[in-house]
DNA sequence: TATTGTTATACTCTATAACTATA
DNA sequence: TATAGTTATAGAGTATAACAATA
């Protein structure tokens, strides 16, 4: 195996970028079915994505990483700790503040359905060893990723 | 280069996914801001997607795509007429119904922005040969799914 | 009679403004 | 005085119901 030329990493990022946009309008369709299946609007799902990756967020730090009001972000918070998707806990260090953390029920909803059917069609006509490469490079791309989060 | 067993198309999809998902949050952020900036709803981006991939589209077949009701598809293409996002246009054949087309103007607001630093930071402390055989296999996927679409 | 819309109206989500409680 | 958040109210997006025009 081998290139002509030096790979850098743009060029990874450049492929990677092209290859992700072909699945761009998939995705979008497959979030919103995820998001009207579990009643959610995309402000309230960024909401569970943001607390998922950052424990004891404010209230208004939700609202300034979404560009909403902090007004809008009360309704939106009060829908999800009914639902009990998220919990509000006083901050002892601030007495006006709340740290809005996710729940189990509420990490349950983060995943969206992947629909790979378009890129399982692609392999179809492809080479034993060409799967081969491509599952070891996909294989050693992962492990960075997971490395580097 | 060798793999202790025969992959198969499914294991990749599965790799795929995993990959995918690691940048799920990242990529309903960058939509959220997208949508945003371009004072769009996640349905009238949608409506942009579908009617990009399929021309001619009937609001009936749109509302359908989209579990929305015909009503609210009256009110979400009426707005994006009056953008020039979207042309309706007479069905010659059914007097009752119209085709929906995207101009270019519309087909202007189809990206949306992709953050790969999250990926180039994964390549930092990648061997050179590994970033070869990377590059070589996604370009091998990219050329699979541009000719299966 | 069924289908493709549209119009009128109610409900949900977000913005604006005024406010309370705490820093 | 400034900041975190809430409450009340108005505007935008979607659902429901009733309707018009065409198949």
């Amino acid at each position: 195996m081998s290139t002509e030329f030096q790979v850098s990493p743009d060029m990874i990022v450049q492929m990677y970028n092209q290859i992700s946009k072909h699945f761009s309008s998939q995705r979008v369709r497959k979030l919103a079915e995820h998001l009207r299946k579990n009643d959610l609007s995309l402000n309230q799902f960024s909401v569970l994505n943001i607390v998922h990756h950052q424990k004891d967020c404010s209230s208004i730090h939700l609202a300034n990483h979404l560009s909403l009001k902090a007004a809008s972000m009360t309704y939106i918070i009060d829908l999800l700790v009914k639902r009990g998707l998220v919990d509000r806990i006083e901050n002892p260090d601030d007495r006006r503040s709340h740290f809005i953390n996710l729940t189990e029920e509420g990490a349950k909803l983060l995943t969206v359905p992947e629909d790979a059917e378009d890129l399982a069609r692609s392999f179809e006509n492809m080479e034993q060893e060409e799967l081969n490469m491509l599952y070891l490079s996909l294989g050693i791309l992962k492990n960075k990723l997971l490395k580097s989060t």
